[in-house]
DNA sequence: TTTTGTATAGTCAACGTTGAATATTATTTG
DNA sequence: CAAATAATATTCAACGTTGACTATACAAAA
């Protein structure tokens, strides 16, 4: 995922490891995607072994220097190759974590158990809140593609599934608190 | 995560390594956790160095032996501080490798996106049947207690989300080819 | 003008995951 | 009963991720 990205990228113009890493901050991918920058150099280091990936000119300024990479021809085949793999694999990603800690939570106290609940309510609440916001900012400039569209909401739908789980499962075990 | 899991296998009794992946298998939570056999024996070498779990006994059949390991008090507070940590941290999930397909759409023909979506919609509808049949079954053992009710609940909802998210693309894709 | 802070640009060791490989025992099939 | 197949039990090298660290350049404040 994080090769697509940077052969997906530098398929638009040549850029540095640092601009990738930018780019990915301004358009939220870093919500979803979550690539660091650490993932991005060892990335290109290592498709500029395998040559899907060069570097097009070192630009210095004063005594430090950054690379600029640009995508090869065999880079483009294998970012086509990507595209389709990473539409035809299961994408589908659940809670884990939070599955994982569901299934043992017997084992702490009623009360922590919530209150861990509450920090991560609350995280999530205020990413859905600053994505929804961002969002307007971007409406104003022209209506988005259909599928940048669809996408969206699908990162809503993803927000809005979570949250609600969440709330249910708080409810829960206050409920079997009160029972006892 | 792997390492919660590790701990609260092992604190319903001592158990190899080679048990625990069959018992993640059974419960279905490879369809969910998708822990390795790798990485279970390295979460327990780990553990191991760092007195959280010990082994208890190694079981001799013929020349192949097991290890039993056993969890210690100390991994006991572990685990706890792991439970908390699993439900405190954000564990929203986004289907990263499709959004990042999504991303770079135009590059491949229209026909051969629909193709390779149409691979992840059998794939996934698949998956939801078999679970959903996996469940029935357990359903006939008396009913479940509600937390993993709501659980199970919310992987259908995830599943349901995903493959209509996947059916919107399509369409988009081929009223798009359509316009041209 | 020096200091403080922040943006730029990247490196690297430690860590966990992956999947192929290994080796032994148990079971099925011809 | 021999051969092939599956189940048991684990190892390990290759790979990618993480986050802390380094180091330079630029801007702002004191």
């Amino acid at each position: 995922m994080t090769r697509l990205m940077v052969l997906g990228l530098l398929r638009n113009g040549p850029m540095s490891g640092y601009q990738m890493h930018q780019m990915l901050q301004m358009l939220q991918s870093d919500k979803w995607a979550g690539i660091l920058p650490g993932s991005i150099y060892h990335a290109l280091k290592k498709m500029e072994q395998e040559k899907f990936v060069e570097i097009a000119s070192v630009e210095q300024t004063g005594n430090r220097s950054k690379a600029i990479y640009r995508i090869t021809p065999s880079g483009e085949q294998e970012m086509k190759k990507l595209i389709t793999e990473s539409l035809s694999i299961s994408s589908i990603a659940f809670p884990a974590p939070l599955y994982t800690g569901i299934s043992f939570l017997a084992w702490i106290p009623a009360d922590e158990a919530v209150a861990a609940l509450d920090q991560q309510i609350a995280k999530i609440t205020k990413d859905y809140e600053e994505m929804k916001y961002g969002e307007e900012q971007k409406q104003q400039e022209g209506d988005l593609p259909a599928i940048v569209r669809l996408s969206f909401d699908n990162m809503y739908d993803h927000y809005e599934l979570h949250l609600s789980f969440l709330q249910k499962l708080k409810s829960e075990i206050v409920r079997k608190r009160e029972e006892d």
